[in-house]
DNA sequence: TGCGATGTCGAACACGATGTCCGAGTATGG
DNA sequence: CCATACTCGGACATCGTGTTCGACATCGCA
């Protein structure tokens, strides 16, 4: 299959590790192959042996990354979960976990083409997730326009705590996101009888500065 | 100063419309300086006399954009604002108004540059607004998660909707855009006594689905 | 242990895109 | 009308990409 020789293990490893180094050094965009092929210490023919190009390379690490956070999922499956892991939360978890990773894919530096990915592969999770919710409150509110809204916010708070260092803690900031999150979803939910009062404070403008 | 010669308007016009024009057909990663050029027909000096590399043209329309953008916010700034023409409200209408460049440049085929520009842009925005509003509470929500949270909220709708061709109706959009925001930050900013329950629904993932 | 298969190396190559330079021509503002 | 400033277009050096090839090494398997 894939993993049988040792040679071709080796070469994939070491090309991927050095990948993963030379992004938060220079920035994704600005690495070039040979970059990668000195770092790794391997031939050019043995890299495009295995991958077709720069972002094929990074994408193998990037399906890696999400297998392992499937799994921690599906871990943790039976019924709703209760307060301190929960999926969001798990997501979180397994970003902390996996710093080193994660440093080099979602953070600042890190390729533009993982953070499609990345938007796409949650975008799905919150889509399939929020469809039954809204349907049976019969709300009027459009799922994709929520799924937009929530995989957003998630990854934008992701993509910054990566860039913060991972500070504060996993659990304090996947608490944060339910303070967040939860209460406009919760009403949004209710029958759309009552217009909610708009508010000047989430406009993000200050009315009269400047 | 600037504008002066009609020929370096003409010039500077030419290439920005073909760089726009372009962007919805091949991707902005896929243009290349040639592609411009031939659809401006202009010549390759004249490109390098006025910008430096295809990312400064492209920032060069975003900068006009920036621009008008602030004169529309500044203009409804006399306190605070009732419920149609919110400040969000005021950027969905402002992207709806100028569908053409927001097309290119925010869309699903702009390039990562201007994205991140303009996170960095309303990023500061929302600081600066939801600072005063968070110490006058005396929550303990810091500043730039809840900073970070609703501006990827926000230009994730912003992307998804200009990618949608822009439907549902501006007004339509930062109705939902209020509905999903403000409640959270209304509860975010009472005083950190009560915890708030977890919730599963805003989890972004089936507790048992496959 | 030995053998055939497979992976690696390194150099050479064609290609395409970038950004610079310069001389000759042309439109512009004053 | 003229000096200035812009444009043109082609030539050029440079860089990164992705491919190809033969020689060599290392592997899995019997």
């Amino acid at each position: 299959m894939s993993g049988q020789d040792r040679r071709v293990r080796r070469s994939q490893r070491l090309l991927r590790e050095a990948l993963v180094a030379l992004i938060p050094e220079k920035g994704y965009d600005r690495i070039t192959v040979q970059d990668i092929l000195d770092r790794a210490d391997v031939g050019r023919s043995t890299f495009y042996a295995h991958y077709r190009d720069k972002d094929d390379l990074l994408l193998a690490g990037f399906d890696d990354l999400r297998t392992d956070l499937q799994r921690d999922l599906d871990a943790l499956s039976p019924g709703v979960p209760p307060h301190p892991t929960s999926p969001t939360g798990a997501i979180f978890a397994h970003a902390y976990r996996r710093r080193h990773l994660y440093r080099a894919l979602c953070g600042r530096r890190g390729g533009s083409v993982v953070q499609r990915r990345l938007h796409r592969l949650v975008s799905d999770l919150f889509r399939a997730h929020l469809r039954p919710h809204i349907e049976a409150a019969g709300s009027d509110l459009p799922v994709d326009v929520a799924a937009a809204f929530y995989t957003s916010a998630a990854l934008g708070l992701l993509t910054w705590w990566v860039d913060q260092d991972f500070r504060p803690g996993p659990a304090a900031l996947a608490s944060i996101y339910q303070r967040l999150a939860a209460p406009g979803l919760l009403a949004a939910l209710a029958p759309p009888a009552s217009e909610p009062p708009p508010s000047a404070i989430t406009d993000g403008h200050t009315g009269s500065d400047k």
